[in-house]
DNA sequence: TTTATCATCCAAAACGTTTTGGATACTTTG
DNA sequence: CAAAGTATCCAAAACGTTTTGGATGATAAA
């Protein structure tokens, strides 16, 4: 049906090797011969078989993204801007991306990442989400296939990576909170077994004591990322006597349910208590109060995670090979003023 | 480097005939020369080559998903959600998912479907938002490349698709708005190029005349799906006299846009105005105030546009080529009670 | 005239798998 | 004992490309 080398070749009656070269713009063709090989791939309606030619040249041109997600309901815009990010940058530089999602640390994640380092299927990984002990990075760093990771772990060995500072950002924070006079500082962390949530842990404990602000155990309450877990951590957080005043939360998704809960609370978010989120998705900026938050530029670290990972790919060295960004902080209403 | 059927062939002093028939578990080779192939392969670290196999089986076993967006800052969650489902349904069948994101009727959208329908790239495509005499639709069939839409288009063929009832689901929108005695309602529409706005434009002219209400020209606003765009479109709509008392929005970012900004005007949204949107990301129900929409099952959507679209890669017709979901109204804070 | 250079072409190998169509030797059946 | 069946194996072709290492004849330089 389609039309091979052979096909344009037996039609020309030439050898397939100079069908080849001429479409390759190789310079051992006769401009002549190369213009009636172009003229009869186009009436023929030739298009190169892309697993032949990858199998020939032993690279996929593909790079792979492993979405660690839970359930069913999943619809963090994270995520949209990240594969925005990292499929522009591959577009732009001609890779395909393959990408496909697991829950972390599931079974089907592990089959999925030791698919992925199989010859053929993808010339590199990128990885998000980082968790202690990570052993996806674990995995790939054995195997020596190329990757790059959005996040860092604490494992014994260098690897690439861009990551946003979590330390300084929610330093930033807690001190933009401090600053507005509040001392019962709540904080709705993300999953402890992420390697950002630690970073953001570290951070509030150490600017809380730079501001000799005591921590109770009972303003440190877990969520998963959803509105919805933001809301019950929202529930039990205001359970705690003496009442917090400002409660920072670990995304903005969580921000936008603890909000809603304190709404449903009777109280007026901005006023009677704070929050604070952490990305600036989008919708914050339109949330009723506005949400302050941290500005992290997903999409251009998609690109550029992408973008290292085709430099790695192609035997380049990063020229920086661990990339860590300040996030900037957006104050709006959500964080209200000072209550001195 | 890595170990290919050759090497474990040329150890065990076998074919590799008889190599790749054992591993693929055929019974014409012996328990016991099977025994010591799975042996070999496993100390040898043997993983099959999937380009060698995908040439010579002539299937990439690889669907293909073009996400129509505009510029970079663009993290819709319906598509988190819509990439789960069909990456889920795809894994389950064990198939890859090739993702790239292009600007709509961009040269580069063009060239990617082009490149898609090359022999090798992928076996299937999922087609969303579709356009009026969508030229993806027109490219595929004409190519007769396999393909499921999610949505309709008003192309002269038939071609399998998914879609959601939009003039069903405005129906509900907009009896729910006049059952709470509203008679100037406005709807800010999705952009007029993509066929869900035109249905969803004609639910909302039918409901209102079947309900005896006049429609202002200046009531209907084109948005582009963006919280931005909502804001803005809420603008113009209040400055229309007399003002609107409702206003249905083509999807919920924009809803989400257009409470904020008819909030910054001093407006009670519930109360003095009354808003819904259309597609029920989970956000809305953490809105303040939570919105009234139309719940639609991205997710399922997904599972089901992929699912039809592996059949028909594999030759089998499916039960049902043209799916037509009716989406159920989901009543929220957002549109208040009854001002009669 | 001989040698070197150049322009143009191509046969064959290679990438790593699966499938086709037997071949071989051994066992069972009539 | 011959014929048929069975179990096990494999050489070669095929998938469609790119690359290697020349071959050929014409032209330019010595």
């Amino acid at each position: 049906m389609a039309a091979t080398l052979k096909d344009i070749a037996s039609e020309l009656g030439i050898s397939i090797t100079t069908v080849s070269r001429g479409l390759a713009g190789y310079d051992d063709v006769a401009a002549e011969t190369r213009q009636r090989i172009q003229e009869t791939a186009a009436s023929l309606g030739y298009k190169p078989n892309i697993l032949a030619r990858r199998l020939q040249k032993q690279r996929t041109d593909t790079l792979g993204f492993i979405m660690p997600t839970f359930g069913p309901r999943f619809s963090d815009p994270f995520f949209s801007e990240f594969i925005a990010g990292i499929g522009n940058e591959a577009a732009e530089q001609e890779y395909d991306l393959l990408v496909s999602t697991h829950a972390p640390e599931s079974e089907q994640e592990k089959q999925a990442y030791a698919r992925a380092t199989q010859r053929g299927w993808v010339d590199g990984l990128i990885v998000i989400r980082t968790r202690e002990n990570d052993s996806r990075i674990q995995h790939l760093h054995e195997q020596n296939f190329p990757f790059v990771v959005f996040g860092r772990t604490n494992l014994p060995f260098d690897y690439p990576y861009v990551d946003e500072d979590g330390v300084a950002g929610m330093r930033l924070l807690v001190q933009h909170l401090a600053d507005l006079g509040h001392q019962r500082i709540g904080f709705i962390m993300p999953p402890a077994g992420l390697m950002f949530s630690q970073y953001r842990l570290q951070g509030y404990y150490e600017t809380m004591a730079a501001n000799n602000l005591p921590v109770a155990p009972e303003w440190i309450v877990e969520g998963d990322l959803t509105q919805r877990s933001g809301a019950e951590a929202a529930e039990h957080l205001l359970a705690v006597q003496p009442r917090v005043t400002a409660v920072i939360c670990g995304n903005d998704l969580m921000a936008m349910g603890a909000i809603n809960q304190m709404q449903q609370n009777g109280l007026t978010v901005g006023t009677d208590i704070a929050v604070a989120g952490f990305d600036d998705i989008p919708a914050s900026a339109y949330s009723n109060p506005p949400l302050t938050t941290l500005h992290q530029p997903i999409y251009d670290i998609g690109r550029q995670t992408c973008a290292m990972l085709i430099d790695i790919v192609n035997g380049r060295a990063p020229e920086n090979p661990s990339v860590l960004l300040t996030p900037t902080l957006i104050v709006r209403a959500s964080s209200g003023s000072s209550i001195l």
